[in-house]
DNA sequence: ATAATAACCTGAGGGC
DNA sequence: TGCCCTCAGGTTATTA
């Protein structure tokens, strides 16, 4: 492989003697942990993160170099795999032994859509914590995979104020996040993703999830449900979105009943 | 230990 | 037209 580096200021620094580690190498499998995407070479691995802006695509030789291509490894089949990324969130990096051990991997949290993650786990990794349910539902070492529009509509759907201190959450709202959030994932990926400004999939199209939020985005637009304007607040440094009627303090009340039906977009 | 906050970066969009 | 400001996003580093 030729690898050029031309921006190596990404999210982390991307290895000087990258063309070195990968030259002569093959590309044996590709997996993906958490929004790490993992490039397992005959020796070694790449760890690829798109951040929010970031794209993959392949070109062929030749190919005009776009603002914002970053990375180019020219492969034995005469492609050319190009990282772009125009707000520099994502990372390229290196790790020698095994990927999952990287510093960065280690400490993540279950993946949303397998069965280690269900209410058990979520309410025994919650209920000693006093922080605002939203907030945590994004950390990586708690699950995988949650951003803040996901966080948002599984939070809706599960009719809980983001809010609510994670020590006031019983397993019953965790039952329901739980079955939100994999429900909310899975369709999304069914779909497309999200399309927030100019997300594009890997062909070149927007996704569609976006028609079937329910609050994200929504302030002040009437609910879904009962057509309360949606509120607006910002929870470290993040927008949330919630419905004052029916995203009720677990420690008040349950949630409510219309919640339940298909009057309204799960995804 | 937990919890809260700032930082990274660029482009889009609004206001003037 | 163009400048300035704010915002969006995932993750970590820093500070209380």
């Amino acid at each position: 492989m030729r690898v050029e580096v031309y921006q190596p200021r990404l999210r982390w620094d991307v290895p000087h003697d990258l063309p070195a580690l990968l030259t002569g190498h093959v590309v044996e499998r590709i997996e993906r942990r958490g929004k790490y995407i993992l490039l397992r070479l005959t020796r070694g691995s790449v760890l690829l993160h798109l951040g929010m802006s970031g794209s993959l695509r392949l070109v062929e030789t030749g190919t005009p170099r776009l603002t914002h291509d970053h990375v180019d490894i020219a492969l034995s089949n005469g492609l050319h795999l190009r990282l772009h990324d125009p707000r520099r969130f994502g990372a390229l990096l290196w790790c020698d032994g095994d990927p999952l051990q990287h510093p960065r991997l280690a400490k993540l949290g279950p993946e949303p859509l397998e069965d280690a993650f269900d209410a058990a786990y979520l309410h025994q990794r919650l209920h000693t914590r006093h922080s605002a349910i939203k907030p945590m539902l994004m950390q990586a070492d708690i699950v995988v995979g949650v951003g803040n529009i996901y966080a948002n509509e599984a939070l809706f759907l599960s009719g809980i104020d983001p809010r609510t201190p994670c020590s006031a959450l019983t397993l019953q709202d965790a039952q329901r996040l739980v079955g939100h959030i994999k429900q909310l994932l899975q369709r999304a990926i069914e779909q497309g993703g999200t399309t927030l400004r100019d997300f594009v999939n890997p062909h070149g199209k927007p996704g569609y999830f976006q028609q079937t939020l329910n609050v994200y985005g929504r302030r002040d637009e009437p609910c879904r449900v009962c057509t309360t304007p949606i509120a607006h607040i910002v929870q470290a440094q993040r927008s949330t979105f919630y419905c004052p009627h029916c995203q009720k303090n677990a420690l008040l009340s349950a949630a409510p009943e219309n919640l339940s039906k298909n009057s309204i977009n799960q995804g």
